[in-house]
DNA sequence: CGGCTCGTTGATCAACCTCAATCAGTGTGG
DNA sequence: CCACACTGATTGAGGTTGATCAACGAGCCG
């Protein structure tokens, strides 16, 4: 986790516009659209659902499968574990999300996907998504942009771990996390919201320590900024959290959710 | 970066079976299949090409686009850069590489790209992937796989980044790129392969800073792993520099490529 | 030759890890 | 109802990885 080792390429690259500049709040503020009815693909394309128990696996890494799995409800964890132990979540999958892909049904899953709360997921044959998008239709859209959300989170966390420090990145993460819940829900309170994750799936989403995580979170509420206790997440000051997390305010604003 | 913080789950999941157990060279060795022609996506729809030098931009973070690129030549790094001044690099992309998909034109780019070296990318308008994906057709397929490929790499990286030590992340970053390479270039090769990086390069892609990648470099070089040097990459012993990594290595292991 | 980028090496420092103990909350069986 | 076990959160003390600051060398180019 990196303090401020600021590249020198920024001196190098004059011809590059200001970052800052580049950034602020885009002429083109378009609401941000939602996916197409991921739960229609669901309902209409299951082969069947299935009850993943808090704690237990929906599917581990190196196993193969015929199906994907579209979460109906609950959260999971998406993971990989190193041969010592050390874990590195890759993904939460919140209701909504698509879960599994792979090319084919005889390569293995690259990690393991766990439940944290009870969880229901849509089963789904991957021939028939190779169906869906063979034929056309507006699932295949629907997929593909399932797809790029779960890729611009990946980079999402991917800088957080890599370029932020550990204040940073948990006041990132939790502003991440409260956006994704609100969508869903589309709500969007200032209330709390239901965050049924242990400091231990924070740490490991971050790259940090369950004892790191303490001590960060303890410092952000005692700055007002959060309330995280039993089971809930309240963000008190989304634009000082958003200050905290080096990052713009507007990402975060899900007023002009629309559509 | 952590040395070893192993997360108690392990002990308190006793159902979840052994992870080396579970990794151990799965029983099905489906041979690493290609994607699709992504090159010919390319020669057919795209509305023009562009040639991008080395060091200048194909396109910034918060720019709007009507357009998609699909590589033909040469390396880009997709990054993203902290008010700042710190950088993370999310991404390589190499020939066949597709970049900058978004849900719809007036959705910014979330990320930059800028040219390593010398490239020549496709330009697609976005409308045309819609069309492709609305009627259907086998191009939808290879159009998934590339971003669910983008994706697994991008998870890859975040475990580089989040779980392993500098040594463990080099290596396994030097494995992963040569892979990619050799992929490529369809050779499975023992030999040396062009490796345009730099060490801040490397740094920015695994949160480390150039000064450490370059300890690092000189240990692995030291202990005759690697040889990294005027824009050359070789792996002098695949084995143990996959044993350093902390990873199979079946899983870099691309003599049986085939498809 | 001067200027520039990139790589290398040394010395020091701090962010975060490790180990360890304690506590609160919850569930369980006697 | 209570002792007990167990998970998750908290706090303290000390250690280590990797960052920071700085100087210098090698290769390249106009």
């Amino acid at each position: 986790m990196a303090t401020a080792q600021i590249s020198s390429h920024i001196r190098n690259n004059p011809a590059a516009p200001s970052n800052v500049v580049r950034l602020g709040r885009p002429a083109s503020q378009a609401p941000a659209r939602r996916n197409g009815d991921i739960f229609a693909i669901a309902r209409e394309h299951a082969s069947g659902r299935r009850l993943v128990a808090a704690g237990s696996e929906l599917f581990a890494e190196g196993e193969a499968s015929d199906n994907i799995y579209i979460v109906l409800d609950g959260w999971l964890i998406l993971h990989r574990i190193l041969a010592d132990g050390r874990r590195q979540i890759l993904d939460f999958a919140l209701p909504g999300a698509a879960l599994g892909y792979r090319a084919h049904a005889d390569v293995p899953f690259s990690f393991t996907a766990e439940a944290v709360t009870g969880a229901e997921v849509a089963v789904i044959p991957l021939s028939r998504i190779s169906q869906l998008l063979y034929r056309g239709s507006d699932c295949a859209m629907t997929i593909l942009e399932a797809a790029n959300d779960a890729l611009l989170g990946a980079f999402d966390a991917l800088t957080d771990v890599g370029r932020r420090s550990a204040r940073e990145a948990v006041a990132h993460f939790l502003l991440r996390m409260n956006r994704r819940v609100q969508r869903m829900a589309k709500s969007d309170g200032g209330g709390s919201i239901r965050f049924p994750l242990t400091q231990e799936h924070i740490g490991d989403a971050l790259g940090l320590t369950a004892v790191h995580v303490c001590r960060t979170l303890s410092a952000l509420r005692a700055d007002g900024l959060v309330e995280v206790a039993r089971g809930r997440l309240r963000i008190l000051d989304k634009q000082a959290l958003a200050d905290e997390a080096g990052a713009f305010l507007f990402e975060f604003d899900d007023a002009r959710l629309a559509s």
